[in-house]
DNA sequence: CCTGCGTTCCAAAACGTTTTGGAAAGGATA
DNA sequence: TATCCTTTCCAAAACGTTTTGGAACGCAGG
């Protein structure tokens, strides 16, 4: 059904009838009335390629799935996905969803996105310090929003976990609890956060004194077995850690197993905290200390600030940065050997 | 860059630039080299929504995330969403992703899909024995494929585990290692493959002559924390089953825990079973019993057969049930007392 | 009666493609 | 020379909207 086909049953232009659906004055209150009417009637919905073709808009904004992540190891992605989804839906917005393998095809299918005009805005997850993703869009002009923030050449819209904040406040947290030989399991290098991470536990090792130990410093994928394997050779050294930072709930629930497997008690004989509270983490054995991101409401606000950037706010309004706060459960206890 | 610009670039008309760079035989060779030649020097590439105008289609199908999926719970939609995906991506096709809260509202989605032209094809996902959704799809006359069967007036297309045999043999497997009280936490009725675990379930009891005691049955919601209850509760009978029979990796991990938390002993006082092969089955401790599902794979099926579904394909060609083996672990033994 | 001003309507252009139905030019055939 | 193919090109219509720039009408003020 057309808006043809309507002004036709009506004997109106099509000027009219779309103008009275659309809201604009020039229409008297009467025909208005028909029309909605028979629009109704007849289940008329505009074409939405019409619209976008029309509007120069495609009334849609595109992220990318690196399709590794969707290897069942992080539920984050899927999480972050309805959060964003629920309120691009809500603003009559399509999410236009491109799942790549991670590599060389990944910015080609930025580019598809971006060139054939599919999407107006673009989210951007799991960024790396040095983005070429966020370099293309900045290059184009198209606007974006990332999670994660990336070091780049001018300021970008984004949302981020302040992650400095909470692993210094972690780390400061153990060595209040006695705890001296502290190990962080950080995330590879080339993302973002992996840095802020790091950096808040050295934050807090520099504040009381402590030296940052290389020994101690270990770098994994963020999925669970990267986490046993890099606890494992953490917990065989000969003198070992007493707390294990993770950079993840999955590498945490990872090193919880490797811990049990060696026969070290948690809490009593190492501390591990983990990052984001995923269910799953109230729910292990013990019940793993963690710092809580509230990832839904993320996609939520992705997707809000999003919609500012496409209304023309400027990028510099657009950055936040998201408290997580620690949640204190069994997986930590002052350090052993009664400091 | 438009079709037109590189005409004018050209001194062509944009019949003839459109016609080259589609491989059409009434352009010269040495046009169309040019034609090609200076679309790529330009960087020009084709306006999808002016195609889709074009053309009728929207190049692009349509699925729907209910929202309270996403809640962490099931890493298994992500994994089918990367699935479809990517392969989706391959035959030049946008995937349009909505998610909206479970309920009133998500009938809605599917019609703002359809009925606004956005997408050619839908993905049904999680069916129900009574779907709506289909029902309104078939009415429609929209093609679409299903993740799992339903119960429908007209054949559908779809792909699905075969959920039954699954069932029947790993009851059939447990009752071999000497288990009688084999008790099945089943899921939600309405979703259709609730009933073919279930009737697995009963095959296999009345293959061996054992009675079906709807003491030994519980539903509960796919998530971990229905895992806990209905395990607790069956565990908590005074006769308690000596094999447990989940319908969902997650929920089986949650009876795993509650076992551990009742001081029972898995494998030797009780034997669990799951379904999915989530990578977190075989790290639990015990690993866990379960039958395994590709799921990327399904997706990628789903996928290619939308786009049959598309070419014409009639629906009876396009109906997969696919084996979901047995993988043996740690978590199912022979039934104590040594029958 | 003319002017000016609201109100209400509409024809036509535009968005960027694809496709239809020729047309022009050149060569071969009669 | 006239006719008929081939080859190569193109003008214009179409897809379904939104928007521009009036037009027609009635009415008040002069």
């Amino acid at each position: 059904m057309t808006l043809k086909r309507v002004a036709q049953d009506l004997n109106l232009s099509v000027t009219t009838v779309s103008r009275a659906l659309n809201g604009y004055s020039d229409v008297s209150e009467s025909t208005r009335e028909k029309v909605i009417d028979a629009a109704r009637r007849v289940g008329y919905v505009p074409n939405r390629l019409a619209q976008a073709l029309q509007r120069g808009t495609a009334e849609a904004v595109g992220i990318i799935l690196p399709s590794q992540f969707g290897h069942f190891e992080d539920p984050f992605f899927l999480e972050l996905l309805v959060g964003i989804g629920e309120r691009l839906h809500n603003a009559n917005l399509d999410l236009v969803v491109c799942a790549v393998p991670e590599g060389p095809a990944e910015l080609d299918a930025y580019k598809r996105l971006v060139e054939g005009r599919r999407a107006d805005a673009i989210i951007v997850a799991r960024t790396r310090r040095q983005d070429e993703r966020i370099d293309y869009l900045i290059d184009r002009g198209v606007p974006f929003v990332t999670h994660g923030r990336a070091e780049t050449r001018e300021p970008i819209a984004f949302i981020d976990a302040d992650a400095r904040t909470a692993f210094r406040r972690s780390t400061r947290r153990l060595i209040e609890l006695g705890h001296r030989r502290i190990a962080l399991i950080g995330a590879p290098e080339e993302l973002f956060t992996a840095g802020e991470r790091k950096a808040g536990y050295e934050d807090a090792l520099r504040e009381a004194g402590i030296a940052f130990d290389p020994n101690l410093y270990a770098v994994t994928k963020l999925n669970e077995r990267g986490g046993t394997a890099a606890a494992e050779r953490l917990l065989q050294a000969e003198t070992r850690p007493t707390a294990l930072l993770c950079a993840n709930d999955t590498v945490a629930l990872g090193a919880l197993r490797i811990a049990r497997r060696l026969g070290i008690t948690v809490p009593e004989e190492l501390s591990i905290v983990g990052f984001d509270d995923l269910p799953m983490a109230a729910q292990a054995e013990p019940a793993l200390t963690t710092m809580r991101q509230d990832i839904r409401r993320a996609g939520a606000r992705l997707a809000e600030m999003t919609c500012a950037r496409l209304g023309g706010t400027a990028v510099n309004d657009l950055q936040e940065l998201l408290e997580a706060p620690l949640i204190e459960r069994e997986s930590t206890g002052p350090a052993p050997g009664g400091a």
